[in-house]
RNA sequence: GGAGGGGUGGCAGAGCGGUCGAAUGCGCCGGUCUUGAAAACCGGAGUCCGUUCACGCGGACCGCGGGUUCGAAUCCCGCCCCCUCCGCCA
């Protein structure tokens, strides 16, 4: 959600920024209704007033025995009047409502305008090679996973699993050791924490929905641990959550991409970041959870490369968003495992989280971030990057304190 | 699934037809006192719209919407949310 004061106050600098992702002329809709609110309601006050003044004189006058007739017809006539003049409000302030909440964040001017390679990282040991489905074997089972649920689903099974938990095991400890406390969210939701994140009204096709009850299942812990604090003070911050939860996506329209193994599937699982900063500390956190997920790939040893992603490209809530792409020997190219983005002000006015500045003061709209730590694609980058001749997998030296094997024998054939 | 209770300021919590934007306590901010702090005492502080160069002033807002009434935080109706108890399941 934008804030309807900075429209206000300068609509032509809103208006610039949502020009770069296209956005500008939603905005004078904006500005009409805020303008048709705001005569409404001032004139619906006005007379409120005078309703009030009406109704002393009215009491006063049956005290001293007088019927006041010509005051109760006045107030009739008021009455009929702001009973009307409120609700052509309610009408605007419902419409501005719903335009202000289509309105996507303002780009940072950092953003790049068309994606951007940052830098690339690791050395590309191997260019092309088999992908992890043919490494991995039954170990991931999409043959049980489509009997069972559907297409895009999978058993992650054996040796995989071990994988999969050391992995999350061990980029929870490192998050805790920087501040982040470990957390397992809800991810069936109300309507107001998606809306809040900015996943609605923006994405609704890529939701699933439980109608019976009126619940979401969240594509991303992202949605909740931004819900934390909605409608709070938060007091010290920044405050850093890692949570851990599986992740659901209808992945509509993507037919027929992506469709081997589990790169893009309906559940799969995840660590995310989320931070909750003062705005003058969004940018720096940004960075700091980039290095973050950097720290990560490199120490995984697989190669990538950073990518500042264009300004048509960010979700509604983004100001700016940077992926990390690992190179995947089985698609010889760098596919996206990791993203980061910047969403300031965005979700936290949605959401009403505020915090109190230092030595007192009016309480402000903090920023919030988000950072992939881990998730089934770091497996998929780590099979494809550690395949041996054999078809065999060596696995990061530093997962196997955390229960990962130190290597995958080849599946069979 | 059944039966109750409740949504009021940062928090807790009173108010149940006009004198209520709202008691009281805690917390917060400023001041007095103190070498400093604590305690004590004094004062301040919500959001939104309009108006003003400004101090300020006017108005609206007690979950959301509708109704009754000259007048609603208070009464009635609908919706949303929270809690407790019983049952059921883990």
């Amino acid at each position: 959600m934008l804030d309807l004061r900075l429209i206000r106050h300068d609509p032509d600098a809103v208006r610039a920024a949502l020009a770069r992702r296209g956005d500008a002329e939603r905005l004078d809709r904006v500005l009409e209704l805020d303008g048709e609110w705001r005569e409404a309601t001032t004139r619906a006050e006005s007379l409120r007033a005078e309703q009030k003044r009406a109704s002393g004189e009215i009491a006063a006058a049956k005290r001293s025995g007088d019927r006041a007739d010509a005051l109760l017809e006045r107030m009739g006539a008021l009455s009929r009047e702001v009973k009307e003049l409120g609700e052509r409000a309610r009408a605007a302030d419902e419409a501005l409502r719903a335009e202000l909440a289509a309105l996507p964040n303002l780009p940072d001017p950092t953003a790049a305008a068309e994606d951007e390679v940052v830098r690339e990282v690791g050395a590309i040991r191997l260019r092309e090679g088999r992908d992890h489905l043919e490494l991995a074997g039954e170990r991931i089972d999409l043959e049980h996973g489509a009997r069972v649920a559907g297409s895009r689903f999978a058993y992650l099974r054996g040796e995989l699993v071990l994988l999969e938990f050391a992995l999350v095991r061990w980029a929870l400890e490192k998050l805790v050791a920087r501040g982040f406390e470990p957390v397992v969210p809800p991810v069936l939701v109300r309507e107001e924490a998606l809306f809040g994140t900015g996943f609605l009204p923006d994405t609704e096709q890529q939701i699933y929905r439980v109608s019976d009850d009126g619940l979401y299942l969240t594509g991303t812990s992202e949605v909740a641990l931004a819900s934390l604090h909605a409608d709070e003070i938060v007091d010290a911050l920044p405050r850093r959550y890692a949570g851990f939860s599986s992740c659901f996506r209808r992945e509509a329209g993507a037919a027929g991409r992506d469709t081997r193994g589990i790169f893009r599937v309906h559940q799969f699982d995840k660590v995310e970041m989320f931070s909750f900063v003062e705005p003058s500390a969004s940018e720096a956190e940004h960075e700091r959870l980039l290095a973050l997920e950097e720290e990560i790939l490199q120490e995984l040893d697989l190669p990538y490369r950073v990518v500042n992603i264009g300004v048509a490209e960010l979700g509604a809530s983004a100001a700016k968003k940077y992926d990390c792409e690992a190179w995947l020997p089985g698609q010889g190219r760098y596919r996206e495992v990791t993203s980061t983005s910047n969403t300031t002000d965005f979700q936290a006015r949605r959401l009403n989280i505020r915090f109190r500045p230092a030595g007192g003061g009016r309480p402000q709209v903090a920023h919030t971030l988000n950072g992939t730590a881990v998730t089934w694609r770091h497996i998929i980058a780590l099979l494809e990057n550690g395949q041996r001749e054999d078809g065999g997998v060596e696995l990061p030296a530093v997962l196997v304190p955390y229960g990962a094997p130190a290597s995958l024998p080849p599946a069979p054939r």
